[in-house]
DNA sequence: GTTAGCACTCTTTTATAACGAGTGCTAAAT
DNA sequence: ATTTAGCACTCGTTATAAAAGAGTGCTAAC
């Protein structure tokens, strides 16, 4: 569909655009030494790319910036497989140095790693409890009213919530309850145990427990789970440095949606294994249009357990990220897989 | 020292400003009607406020704005304790309006109203855990090389860290090992824990455990509490939206000041009980030179447990802040003190 | 098919002037 | 002895115009 030289023009205006965030002008670009035709040529064939929709003007005599449609092109098409850069791959590596043991300290340092060796904003979701299978709980009663109710997960997630004791109950009810639950819930994946507690325990409990009921109640709602992952950032401050955002609307618009924490979960959660682009308006969100989000997904063994991603403007430097992203969700998922994985 | 001329037309620029965040100039104030005399006679007032270094000018011709040291006064002395407005009063009051349960949650939602409510930054630290009482130290193992340690105390504070476990160790000693910590440290406060753990409980461990100094150390290491204490932020971009701050550079390092949660951890930490206005350079800090802090503390009977600040332009609504956060801090701390002291 | 040349467009920069809010000072009024 | 009216002056802001510069599209020559 494009000749190669189309293909070369294109190519060469993106990642100059990338890097200067300047509209290119064909003058310029003849200057390459990899463009040896001249500017007039040149010209023709950016009137050309325009007219397909690849590249446009910010005004009726400036140079020419990519389109959505042409970052979505330059990102399935144009993008080779690069080589990370050694600086890289060696600070990636430096997350797994220390022997690092809780799974969300390894996903913190990853984000905060990410940010700095983008300059965009690095969010990480994860990693996901919802399959993790209950190793224990336990019920640590504090006065008469209240007690916690703590879940330890085989992954050594720990999750609690305070509950109301209904009134009366004493600690011998509380240790056989417990037990009931423990022997019948240990191994249980988060998810299932609401209905698992309803289904099969409530019966048990009933015949050895009075009152069991209302602490039941407590208990399971208190493990309504799966809590929702936690989203953890890396470099929220440094889009104030690109250029595209020196323009307060935007930015404030960007941050407050970066802020508002729910919102970024469901936006990072809907992706889908692998790596995954969206570029401008394809994030679905005002905010957001002005930005490129790229995602990629980790896991423990082929069970995916969360998404790392980075947000940056549209003129990203996809080659580098998707790199990046990669290796680390790959590296990430080695490492977390020989940690909990070896039982 | 100052005639009360000159403290009325003070009073009334800082309050101008502060509501306008423009200079005030000698002919605007003659027409409010608090004023009687003619521009000239301000001007010469202001002339003299100047010189003795309460209002400054931004230019040769300009009007008059309130300096570092005229904040300082007003704060100290011209701030007569405001009656609260009884919006801001209904929306503190609705922070206790659930039956909420835990502290952190508690502490949480107030940091998200406050910044509603002033449109400035709000920053809660607490619940202090130092002081809190160990309930119930916890082991679980998750394999043959790692547990989980989970302590509880008495005000349902959960905190938790993995450690390797000795090679070799089994489920008996573990429990055992459990037993004795448990009676010999609950009751005892969180931060005298691991100089208690050498001096009292290792002998008696060393008794009857095998091997049980790996694991001690181990343990003692996971509890190095206390755990900084978390800080809770609401409203991180308001400031994008106060005219002082429309300057990239200065919005930038004050944003990417609060992001870096150490630094802010001492700033805030550092403060006195009770209330407490830091004013631009008082800040010590550049990023803050153009923010006034005001900080509250709240505590549960005597004890100290946390501090509430708004992070505001020097030309900040002093008085209303004053008021709601001396007024969410003593809610807070009966609120507290309700829910925690009737052990 | 390619490219040199040129008129034209639009932004950015620079210069200049006009405006206006505000001051400080002097001299008159109270 | 204050207070105030009056006025010259300052300086930032706004407006206008002109010049510069980067880039385009088109035509005609190569």
């Amino acid at each position: 569909m494009l000749s190669d030289r189309q293909l070369l023009i294109f190519q060469v205006i993106v990642d100059d655009f990338i890097r200067s965030a300047q509209p290119v002008g064909s003058r310029s670009l003849s200057k390459k030494e990899e463009i040896q035709f001249s500017s007039a040529t040149i010209r023709n064939e950016m009137a050309d790319l325009e007219e397909l929709g690849f590249l446009e003007k910010t005004h009726t005599s400036s140079g020419r910036i990519p389109s959505e449609k042409g970052y979505r092109f330059y990102v399935d098409h144009l993008l080779s497989p690069q080589q990370l850069d050694a600086k890289d791959v060696d600070s990636v590596r430096s997350i797994f140095a220390e022997r690092i043991f809780e799974m969300e300290k390894l996903v913190q340092k990853s984000a905060k790693i990410l940010s700095e060796l983008t300059n965009y904003t690095s969010i990480v979701l994860g990693p996901a409890v919802r399959e993790n299978k209950l190793r224990r709980i336990q019920i640590v009663p504090l006065n008469n009213e209240a007690a916690i109710a703590i879940i330890v997960t085989d992954t050594g997630y720990v999750e609690n919530k305070m509950f109301h004791l209904p009134p009366g109950i004493d600690t011998g009810d509380i240790e056989k309850f417990v037990n009931i639950l423990n022997e019948r819930l240990t191994g249980v994946p988060l998810e299932e145990l609401n209905s698992k507690i309803y289904k099969e325990v409530a019966f048990v409990l009933s015949q050895h427990i009075r009152s069991y009921d209302a602490m039941l109640s407590s208990i399971a709602d208190s493990l309504k789970l799966p809590v929702n992952e936690r989203l953890f950032f890396g470099g929220k401050t440094n889009m104030l440095s690109q250029p595209e955002f020196h323009d307060f609307v935007k930015i404030k618009n960007l941050l407050t949606m970066i802020e508002h924490e729910e919102d970024m979960y469901d936006i990072i959660r809907q992706n889908p294994s692998g790596i995954n682009v969206k570029i401008g308006k394809e994030n679905g969100v005002s905010a957001m249009e002005d930005c490129s989000l790229i995602t990629a997904t980790y896991s423990i063994a082929s069970e995916q357990l969360g998404t790392i991603a980075i947000l940056g403007p549209t003129r990203m430097e996809y080659s580098r990220v998707i790199s990046l992203l990669q290796f680390l969700s790959t590296d990430l998922s080695t490492a977390l897989t020989k940690l909990y994985q070896s039982k």
